[in-house]
DNA sequence: TGCTAGCCTCTAGTATGCAACAAACGGTGG
DNA sequence: CCACCGTTTGTTGCATACTAGAGGCTAGCA
């Protein structure tokens, strides 16, 4: 447990802007256990700043989701259930669906090329059976989506989601499954050419059925690791 | 102008839990023109608490997307772009389309007993002409359907979402275009009556629909309104 | 020995003070 | 008359002091 020397005091550059990253980051980072308690005072002494800006950050972690505030008690990593999981993996699906959906409609050359380039990279690191050079690829093949899709509220929900997912934590873990890259990286081509020909429709229900895939992959890791 | 009267400093119950509905409220209102500043100390002093909940309350408010927060400067209403608001109803359309995907998926008998009273509710409304009764059975409505679909984080985004909508200041307007207030309640009963025969597919598309055009009468109405 | 009552220490919630910064205003010089 | 610069006023950002509630712990009693 690093906890006290990694997340160092740097020098507060502009304040405590980079505040709440690097507290989202120390929970996130699996650090803290569920439910154990973040106390403010030694937040603020850990950061070296005091304890407003410290409170701003958490009470914006708690919109995220991310710890819970009692009130008067103090504030805990929450727990989060595989219920909640779950339910986020649905609103994963249809948020990359409807991005897919977007990007089909307005076919922006720019991203276009780029999802191209992006399938045609995966497909060389599958040849190359390079399993540690996928999931970035995984990262940015749905970025490219979401940037090709041209809506920020969309965007705002959909980086809110995953904030509280911590997905990219899980995605290591699945690309290792036997076949599921190669069944990744098919899923990921068919969803660009549907793009390309324009078919929201079919490129909708292509990236919830990806989705979908990759969500029972990362859940049947948790149903090993959790509890 | 009744800014000064109505949004009493009533005794602060709780402290300041009440603060932030209230001054979401407040904002939305109209009250306060976009771009106009929002000076803690004035609020503060408004709502008889100090600077301190207040300005948790505002940043709370600029991550719901109805101020921005100039850092240094002030804080100001945010003026809501028609881009915003078409990606928004974009956002909704699959939201709800979600709402009635997963509840045609469970089939909870209780909301489906509630989805359907409130379908008879509106034709007799319609029937009679009820202009002024039918807003609130299609609050009803959605809000049955979101309820059982049974997935507190699509809850979550889709309130959050509303809040930045308004959209219920939208529909009083719309209920009165010609015609709409029939083909609203013909949506809806198509809607239910997909759910209840467990359409997943069906309901959600049908929903989308619904709520595709009633978002275009909305745009109509600010089309003449806004700019 | 077990239970209860009260205190004590911890927490978050709130108020306030101070400093840094931005912008507007007025005066002065060209 | 205009442009530029200093001052002044208003604002937020952060730190700190104070309040009050929650929960654990200890001591005292049955």
């Amino acid at each position: 447990m690093t906890r006290s020397t990694d997340e160092a005091p740097t020098a507060r550059a502009n304040g405590s802007a980079a505040l709440l990253p690097r507290l989202r980051e120390l929970v996130l980072s699996g650090d803290y256990q569920p439910d154990e308690p973040l106390s403010e005072v030694r937040l603020a002494d850990h950061f070296q700043v005091s304890r407003t800006p410290v409170r701003e950050a958490l009470k914006q972690l708690q919109v995220e989701g991310l710890v819970e505030i009692r009130p008067k008690v103090g504030t805990f990593v929450r727990r989060i259930t595989r219920r909640e999981i779950v339910e986020m993996f649905e609103l994963k699906e249809v948020f990359e669906g409807m991005a897919a959906r977007l990007m089909a409609r307005r076919s922006p050359t720019d991203e276009l090329t780029l999802l191209d380039a992006n399938v045609r990279a995966s497909e060389r690191a599958l040849s190359r059976g390079d399993i540690d050079g996928y999931p970035p690829l995984v990262h940015d093949f749905h970025e490219t989506l979401l940037c090709g899709a041209d809506n920020r509220k969309l965007e705002a929900h959909y980086r809110t989601l995953m904030n509280q997912l911590a997905y990219h934590r899980m995605i290591v873990n699945t690309v290792a499954h036997p076949g599921r890259l190669a069944r990744s990286v098919d899923e990921h081509r068919l969803v660009a050419e549907l793009i390309r020909e324009k078919d929201g429709v079919g490129a909708e229900l292509a990236m919830r059925a990806h989705v979908s895939a990759s969500a029972h992959e990362a859940m049947s890791d948790l149903l090993a690791l959790r509890d």
